[in-house]
RNA sequence: GUCAGUAUAGCUCAGUUGGUUAGAGCACACGGCUGAUAACCGUGAGGUCCUUAGUUCAAAUCUAAGUACUGACACCA
């Protein structure tokens, strides 16, 4: 033999990764691994891009680890995995942290600083901690292909991401429309859904609440009473925002609400009024300082003034009815500049309903979401008025001010948080208007109201909902198709995709695409002025074309894309355009009919670039049409991230690949769950308890903070991150897998061992070996059916399981004599090759999970019998299962073994008596006879493993043995349902007579509550429970009797291991090597010295002495405890 | 507030189509091993299977309601 295994001092798990990462490097074999698998059918994976913008952080190796897994494992069954690395580079968090860092606010964009230096810093910044990433990458073993990362800002990504917006666009999925949005007036921008979730944007708020009284049209039929209303009939709508009321153009009822005609005296004014509210409401309205009456005469007793209220219901009808009449505007500022005669009107919305408020909901368009929907599907003007441009806007503008159109409210803003410190009114806006509408008489109740409302997590102040215009993709068009693909996708787990995802499928609204932004992608459309014309640009080389025409037409001095040679891939003809806001809004193109064509102003959602990466990625379809129209690169095969992603990312791929290549975008997409700290805690920079990835690596390597992840809770779990957690898994199963290959290391380099020698046959090993083949070959089977299922967790637990309970725990301790005392070679070699097999095996199994260590381990092995024809456990192949192998009753026989075992040695502990110590005999009622059958062959094992000389079966029959039974009620359960607590009982008070008839009979017949019952063998369950006069245990079916007795035979047995023991700690302790010779001296009493004679044989094979020599020792000697403190001395020399 | 997910030993987690003694590891206690040794092994104690009601002969498991935690969604006026 020329190499050797590989020894090692002890086990250092980040210096293993150190070492096998500069390996990796060196020998490219990342590379390798994809190369090897050229030609193969490839594994799509889709990489999901982070932003660099900021630092990662401990729950990104989670999500990357499972990403990497699957790619590891896929490459090891042969696939060929390509995964491009990725990098999200557009959006707010962008924006926002380059403003901060400038100190400038978005106003100052444009003018304190060009657009072109902000979206230079932006792209400056969005990189800065690539490096980190890339070392986070590295370090923790994710194999992903940094050298070519596709990433958002580059023009070729754009340049794909127009295309798709122009395949939209071709489809009629684009329009332009108004809609509400949360808007900061204090921050001048709008929010996305996302900024909004921040946590603690939600507060708990005291607004003054108004329900107000709207007062109905003169010449409107009653649906109460017939006839006209009168006139001093009003609708009590309730609103939380008075400044919104001088907007109101409408009121929305349910049609299916039930409605009542209320006569009563308004608080305020105690005038008579009558006022129309829900049924369901009519208590809450009129709860604190009102009476009800039962006749309407009672109303006149009442006095101006009067402390109680009456009221009187006149009336009742359904909303439906309701819709329709018309009511007098509550503010009069202004009117609708468009349509003001379809304003005011009372109108349906299925979003009403009779929790709170009046069922009457005030609808003011231009400042709700849900009012502007209703509004625009009655008919129903928002209140937009001119401006001096003759724009149409809102009553309040963008700083948060009402318009000069508001009266005495012109120029104040409508919520005091937007004074500047110190300048706010003592009275705001609110109040303000429900003094107006008290004294009006059109105020119903003013009372103060706490509410959950979001808050601008940049300024603290409270957000207004505004109308925007906006770009938007029908994504309601496509609804139906976007679900039903859905339902082919494999969820993991399978609740997000029908549960989370599959409900945001069904209630998905249109996707609003424009951003207000700077640095992100333009949207790619130029209209004119009058917005007649309009052109959607898809692609640089249409871009060029259409600036052509305009330079033509000279509505520009030079075409900016001269230079550009259309159709030139390269980078550097690339290179040279830019497609961001600061080049292309300087663009004026040229309508068909002559006209000059601005560019929208708006940028993309960054969500729409994340979701573009299937094709983007590849530059499609301009480059790389075969990957994807071939489906060599699409749809993706797996994704992976957290499950934050479900109406992120996850959505927008999916989106798009509905809308523009009617597919699915991914077959298999796991979403991970949180990574908490070890008290459930989130992670927060603020609560400092969040985990560093890169000390935790360096301190306990990649391997075991991966296999920790993935073993501890299931991916989509909640992960409660605890770093004994991982000392855990290092200490348990890295230091037993180590444990293992050093034992085997040490012996097979002695014995040189290199498997050389030919396959034993399997039928050829001894028993243990094919055990532990038969459940190595299980394994093989299950780890493959768990990576298949995206059962990371699974996989990794049973190969866990395997390496510490069965083939070191139980294998290798009861081998062991055979590594380094075996004079039989074949059984020598047959032990060195079933552990070289179980190493190797899970080295390939582990390593998609352990990268580092795995590797390590596989190529130590195969470094001296070259059993594979590659250098990194990497480029190997999953081994194939041998079904032949696995051998159930082999199995069975080693858990009957393993039982019996610790059933001895429990019982042995009750009576404290020592292994060391042999005894005679244990008896083991025979079953039946596959149990028979199964414990003769591990027989001798049970013996050695418990040190007892005898195991005796007892026959069935055999009348020493108390039997107990029980019903089966499995079997019995569903044919006799009703009966089976009766059965129950009788079977209970069987006698060992009736236990004996049944087994004689095979069954049991008779009445139970006079019904015959007729029961087999099988229904029921014989146990033995005990053997009288005997120490017994027993557990799960299975009945051991131990003999105590102690001979004195067994006795100087007992006492020679004790002095074999005491022994060899002395050699070790002298540092003598194993295989070294010794003279062994003895000193002590002759009980002892009698026992030592009568095992002397044993004894000096054990501790390799020729014999034992009896003579007086000094203190030199070992003084040491065989029966008593203190009385044998042993001395050993070379 | 709405909708999901989770709830099993002190801690982290298993728990088969519902079947009668609910398991493992860690920690703890006690013991053992010592030719794998800064390892390791065995034994033991430790449970209101979140609560309540229901379905069933039988519920940790199925159903409903509630509680707690986590998440997503939400200007519900």
């Amino acid at each position: 033999m020329t190499k050797k295994y590989a020894e090692y001092k002890g086990l250092d798990m980040p210096n293993v990764a150190q070492v096998v990462l500069d390996k990796w490097k060196k020998e490219q074999i990342f590379e390798k691994s994809i190369e090897t698998r050229a030609g193969n059918k490839p594994f799509i994976f889709f990489e999901g891009p982070p932003s660099a913008n900021g630092l990662p952080g401990i729950h990104h190796v989670m999500a990357r680890s499972i990403k990497d897994i699957f790619c590891r494992y896929k490459t090891l069954k042969g696939f060929q995995v390509k995964r491009k690395a990725g990098w999200d580079t557009h959006g707010l968090p962008v924006e926002l942290g380059v403003e901060k860092e400038l100190g400038i606010t978005k106003e100052d964009i444009g003018t304190k600083i060009s657009v072109e230096d902000y979206n230079q810093a932006c792209k400056e910044a969005v990189m800065r901690y690539t490096d980190i990433w890339n070392d986070l990458t590295t370090k923790m073993g994710y194999w992903v292909d940094m050298e070519e990362p596709y990433i958002t800002y580059e023009p070729k990504y754009m340049e794909s991401v127009w295309w798709l917006l122009g395949q939209l666009h071709q489809k009629g999925l684009m329009y332009k429309g108004y809609t509400i949005q949360p808007y900061s007036p204090a921050a001048g921008t709008g929010l996305s859904s996302h900024e909004i979730n921040q946590p603690g944007c939600y507060r708990d708020v005291t607004d003054t609440t108004i329900v107000a009284q709207f007062k109905v049209a003169s010449g409107s039929n009653s649906p109460f009473e017939g006839g006209e209303f009168n006139a001093n009939t009003y609708f009590l709508a309730w609103t939380t925002t008075p400044w919104t009321l001088p907007s109101n153009t409408a009121l929305t009822v349910g049609s299916k609400i039930e409605y009542v005609l209320v006569k009563t005296f308004n608080q305020y004014t105690y005038e008579p009024i009558e006022v129309i509210l829900a049924k369901n409401l009519v208590n809450y309205q009129f709860s604190k300082g009102f009476l009800a009456v039962t006749a309407e005469e009672e109303l006149n007793q009442y006095e101006k003034g009067a402390k109680t209220i009456p009221y009187f219901i006149k009336g009742e009808c359904l909303g439906k009815d309701l819709i329709g009449i018309k009511y007098e505007q509550l503010l009069d500022f202004c009117l609708p500049a468009e349509n003001p005669d379809k304003a005011f009107v009372v109108i349906g919305g299925d979003f009403v309903t009779t929790e709170d408020g009046t069922g009457i909901v005030h609808t003011a368009p231009t400042f709700g979401a849900d009012d502007a929907r209703v509004a625009n599907e009655a008919g129903v003007p928002g209140m937009l008025v001119h401006d001096d441009k003759g724009n149409l806007v809102p009553l309040v503008d963008l700083q948060g001010k009402f318009r000069s159109e508001m009266g005495e409210f012109a120029g104040m803003y409508v919520k005091n948080d937007y004074y500047k410190a110190g300048e706010a009114p003592e009275k705001s806006v609110d109040v303000q208007i429900a003094i107006k509408l008290k004294t009006e008489n059109k105020a119903f109740k003013v009372e103060k109201y706490v509410h959950n409302y979001p808050h601008c997590w940049r300024t603290d102040k409270p957000v207004l909902y505004y109308p925007l215009d906006s770009w938007f993709i029908k994504v309601t068009d496509v609804k139906e198709r976007m679900i039903a693909l859905n339902n082919t996708i494999n969820w993991k787990p399978e609740s997000t995709g029908s549960g989370r995802f599959g409900k945001w499928l069904e209630n998905a609204n249109d996707w609003n695409l424009s951003r207000s932004r700077y640095w992100g992608i333009p949207i790619p459309i130029w209209t004119s002025e009058d917005k007649s014309e309009s052109i959607c640009i898809s692609s640089v080389e249409q871009l060029k074309a259409e600036c052509e025409k305009a330079v033509a037409a000279g509505l520009m001095t030079e075409n900016p894309f001269t230079a550009f040679e259309v159709g030139n891939m390269s980078k550097e003809n690339y290179a040279q355009i830019d497609l961001h806001k600061n080049y292309v809004d300087l663009i004026t193109l040229v309508s068909p009919s002559g006209k000059p064509m601005k560019r929208e102003a708006d940028l993309i959602d960054v969500w729409f670039d994340s979701g573009a990466m299937p094709y983007a990625q590849w530059h499609y379809p301009f480059e790389n049409k075969e990957l994807i129209d071939g489906h060599q690169g699409y749809p993706g095969d797996f994704i992976a991230e957290g499950v934050d992603q479900t109406r992120g990312w996850f959505y927008t791929l999916h989106a798009i690949a509905t809308m523009v290549f009617d597919s699915v975008a991914y077959k298999n997409v796991v979403s991970n769950g949180l990574v908490l700290d070890k008290n459930g805690q989130k992670m927060s920079k603020r609560l400092g308890n969040a985990i560093d990835p890169f000390t935790t690596l360096a301190k306990y390597g990649p391997d075991a903070t991966r296999w920790y992840m993935i073993t501890n809770a299931q991916p989509w779990d909640n992960l409660k991150f605890d770093l004994d957690g991982i000392t855990e898994v290092q200490r348990k199963f890295f230091g037993t897998l180590y444990n293992t290959y050093s034992f085997f290391s040490l012996y097979a380099n002695i014995d040189g061992f290199d498997y050389s020698e030919a396959d034993l046959a399997f039928e050829d090993r001894p028993e243990i070996d094919r055990w532990i083949l038969s459940k190595l070959n299980s394994l093989i089977q299950e780890v493959e059916t768990s990576f298949e299922q995206f059962e990371p967790t699974k996989a990794g637990r049973l190969i866990q399981d395997f390496v510490t309970n069965q083939l070191s725990n139980w294998y290798v301790r009861l081998c062991r004599r055979r590594f380094w005392k075996s004079d039989d070679a074949k059984d020598k070699l047959s032990a060195y090759q079933t552990l070289y097999t179980c190493l190797e095996t899970v080295a390939v199994l582990g390593s998609p999970i352990a990268p580092f260590f795995m590797d390590q381990l596989f190529q130590d092995l195969n470094a001296v019998t070259q059993r594979h024809d590659v250098t990194s456990v990497h480029l190997a192949n999953y081994p194939k299962v041998q079904l032949s192998h696995i051998q159930v009753d082999l199995e069975q026989q080693m858990e009957i073994a393993q039982n019996i075992s610790s059933l001895v040695l429990g019982l042995r502990k009750k009576e404290r008596i020592r292994v060391r110590q042999p005894l005679q005999k244990i008896m083991v009622p025979a079953l039946n006879e596959t149990f028979v059958k199964n414990i003769s062959h591990v027989k001798d094992l049970i013996l050695s493993e418990v040190n007892v000389k005898e195991l005796e079966l007892l026959a069935e029959d055999n009348s020493v043995l108390v039997k107990s039974i029980k019903p089966n009620f499995k079997t019995i359960g569903p044919k006799y349902g009703k009966l089976m607590k009766a059965i129950s009982n009788t079977v209970a008070n069987f006698s060992a007579d009736d236990i004996l008839f049944i087994e004689k009979n095979k069954g049991w017949k008779g009445e139970i509550e006079q019904e015959s019952v007729t029961l087999d063998l099988e229904d029921f369950e014989i146990n033995a429970q005990d053997i009288p006069g005997w120490l017994v245990a027993s557990e799960g079916g299975l009945t051991v009797a131990l003999d105590i007795t102690l001979t004195e035979e067994l006795k100087a047995e007992g006492i020679a291991r004790e002095v074999v023991n005491r022994v060899q700690n002395l050699r070790k302790d002298s540092g003598l090597d194993v295989t070294d010779r010794i003279a062994l001296k003895i000193d002590t009493n002759d009980f002892i010295k009698s026992a030592i004679l009568a095992n002397e044989r044993y004894i000096c094979s054990e501790v390799l002495a020729e014999k034992v020599e009896f003579i007086s020792l000094n203190e030199e000697a070992l003084l040491t405890e065989i029966e008593a403190e203190g009385d044998t001395k042993i001395a050993i020399s070379k």
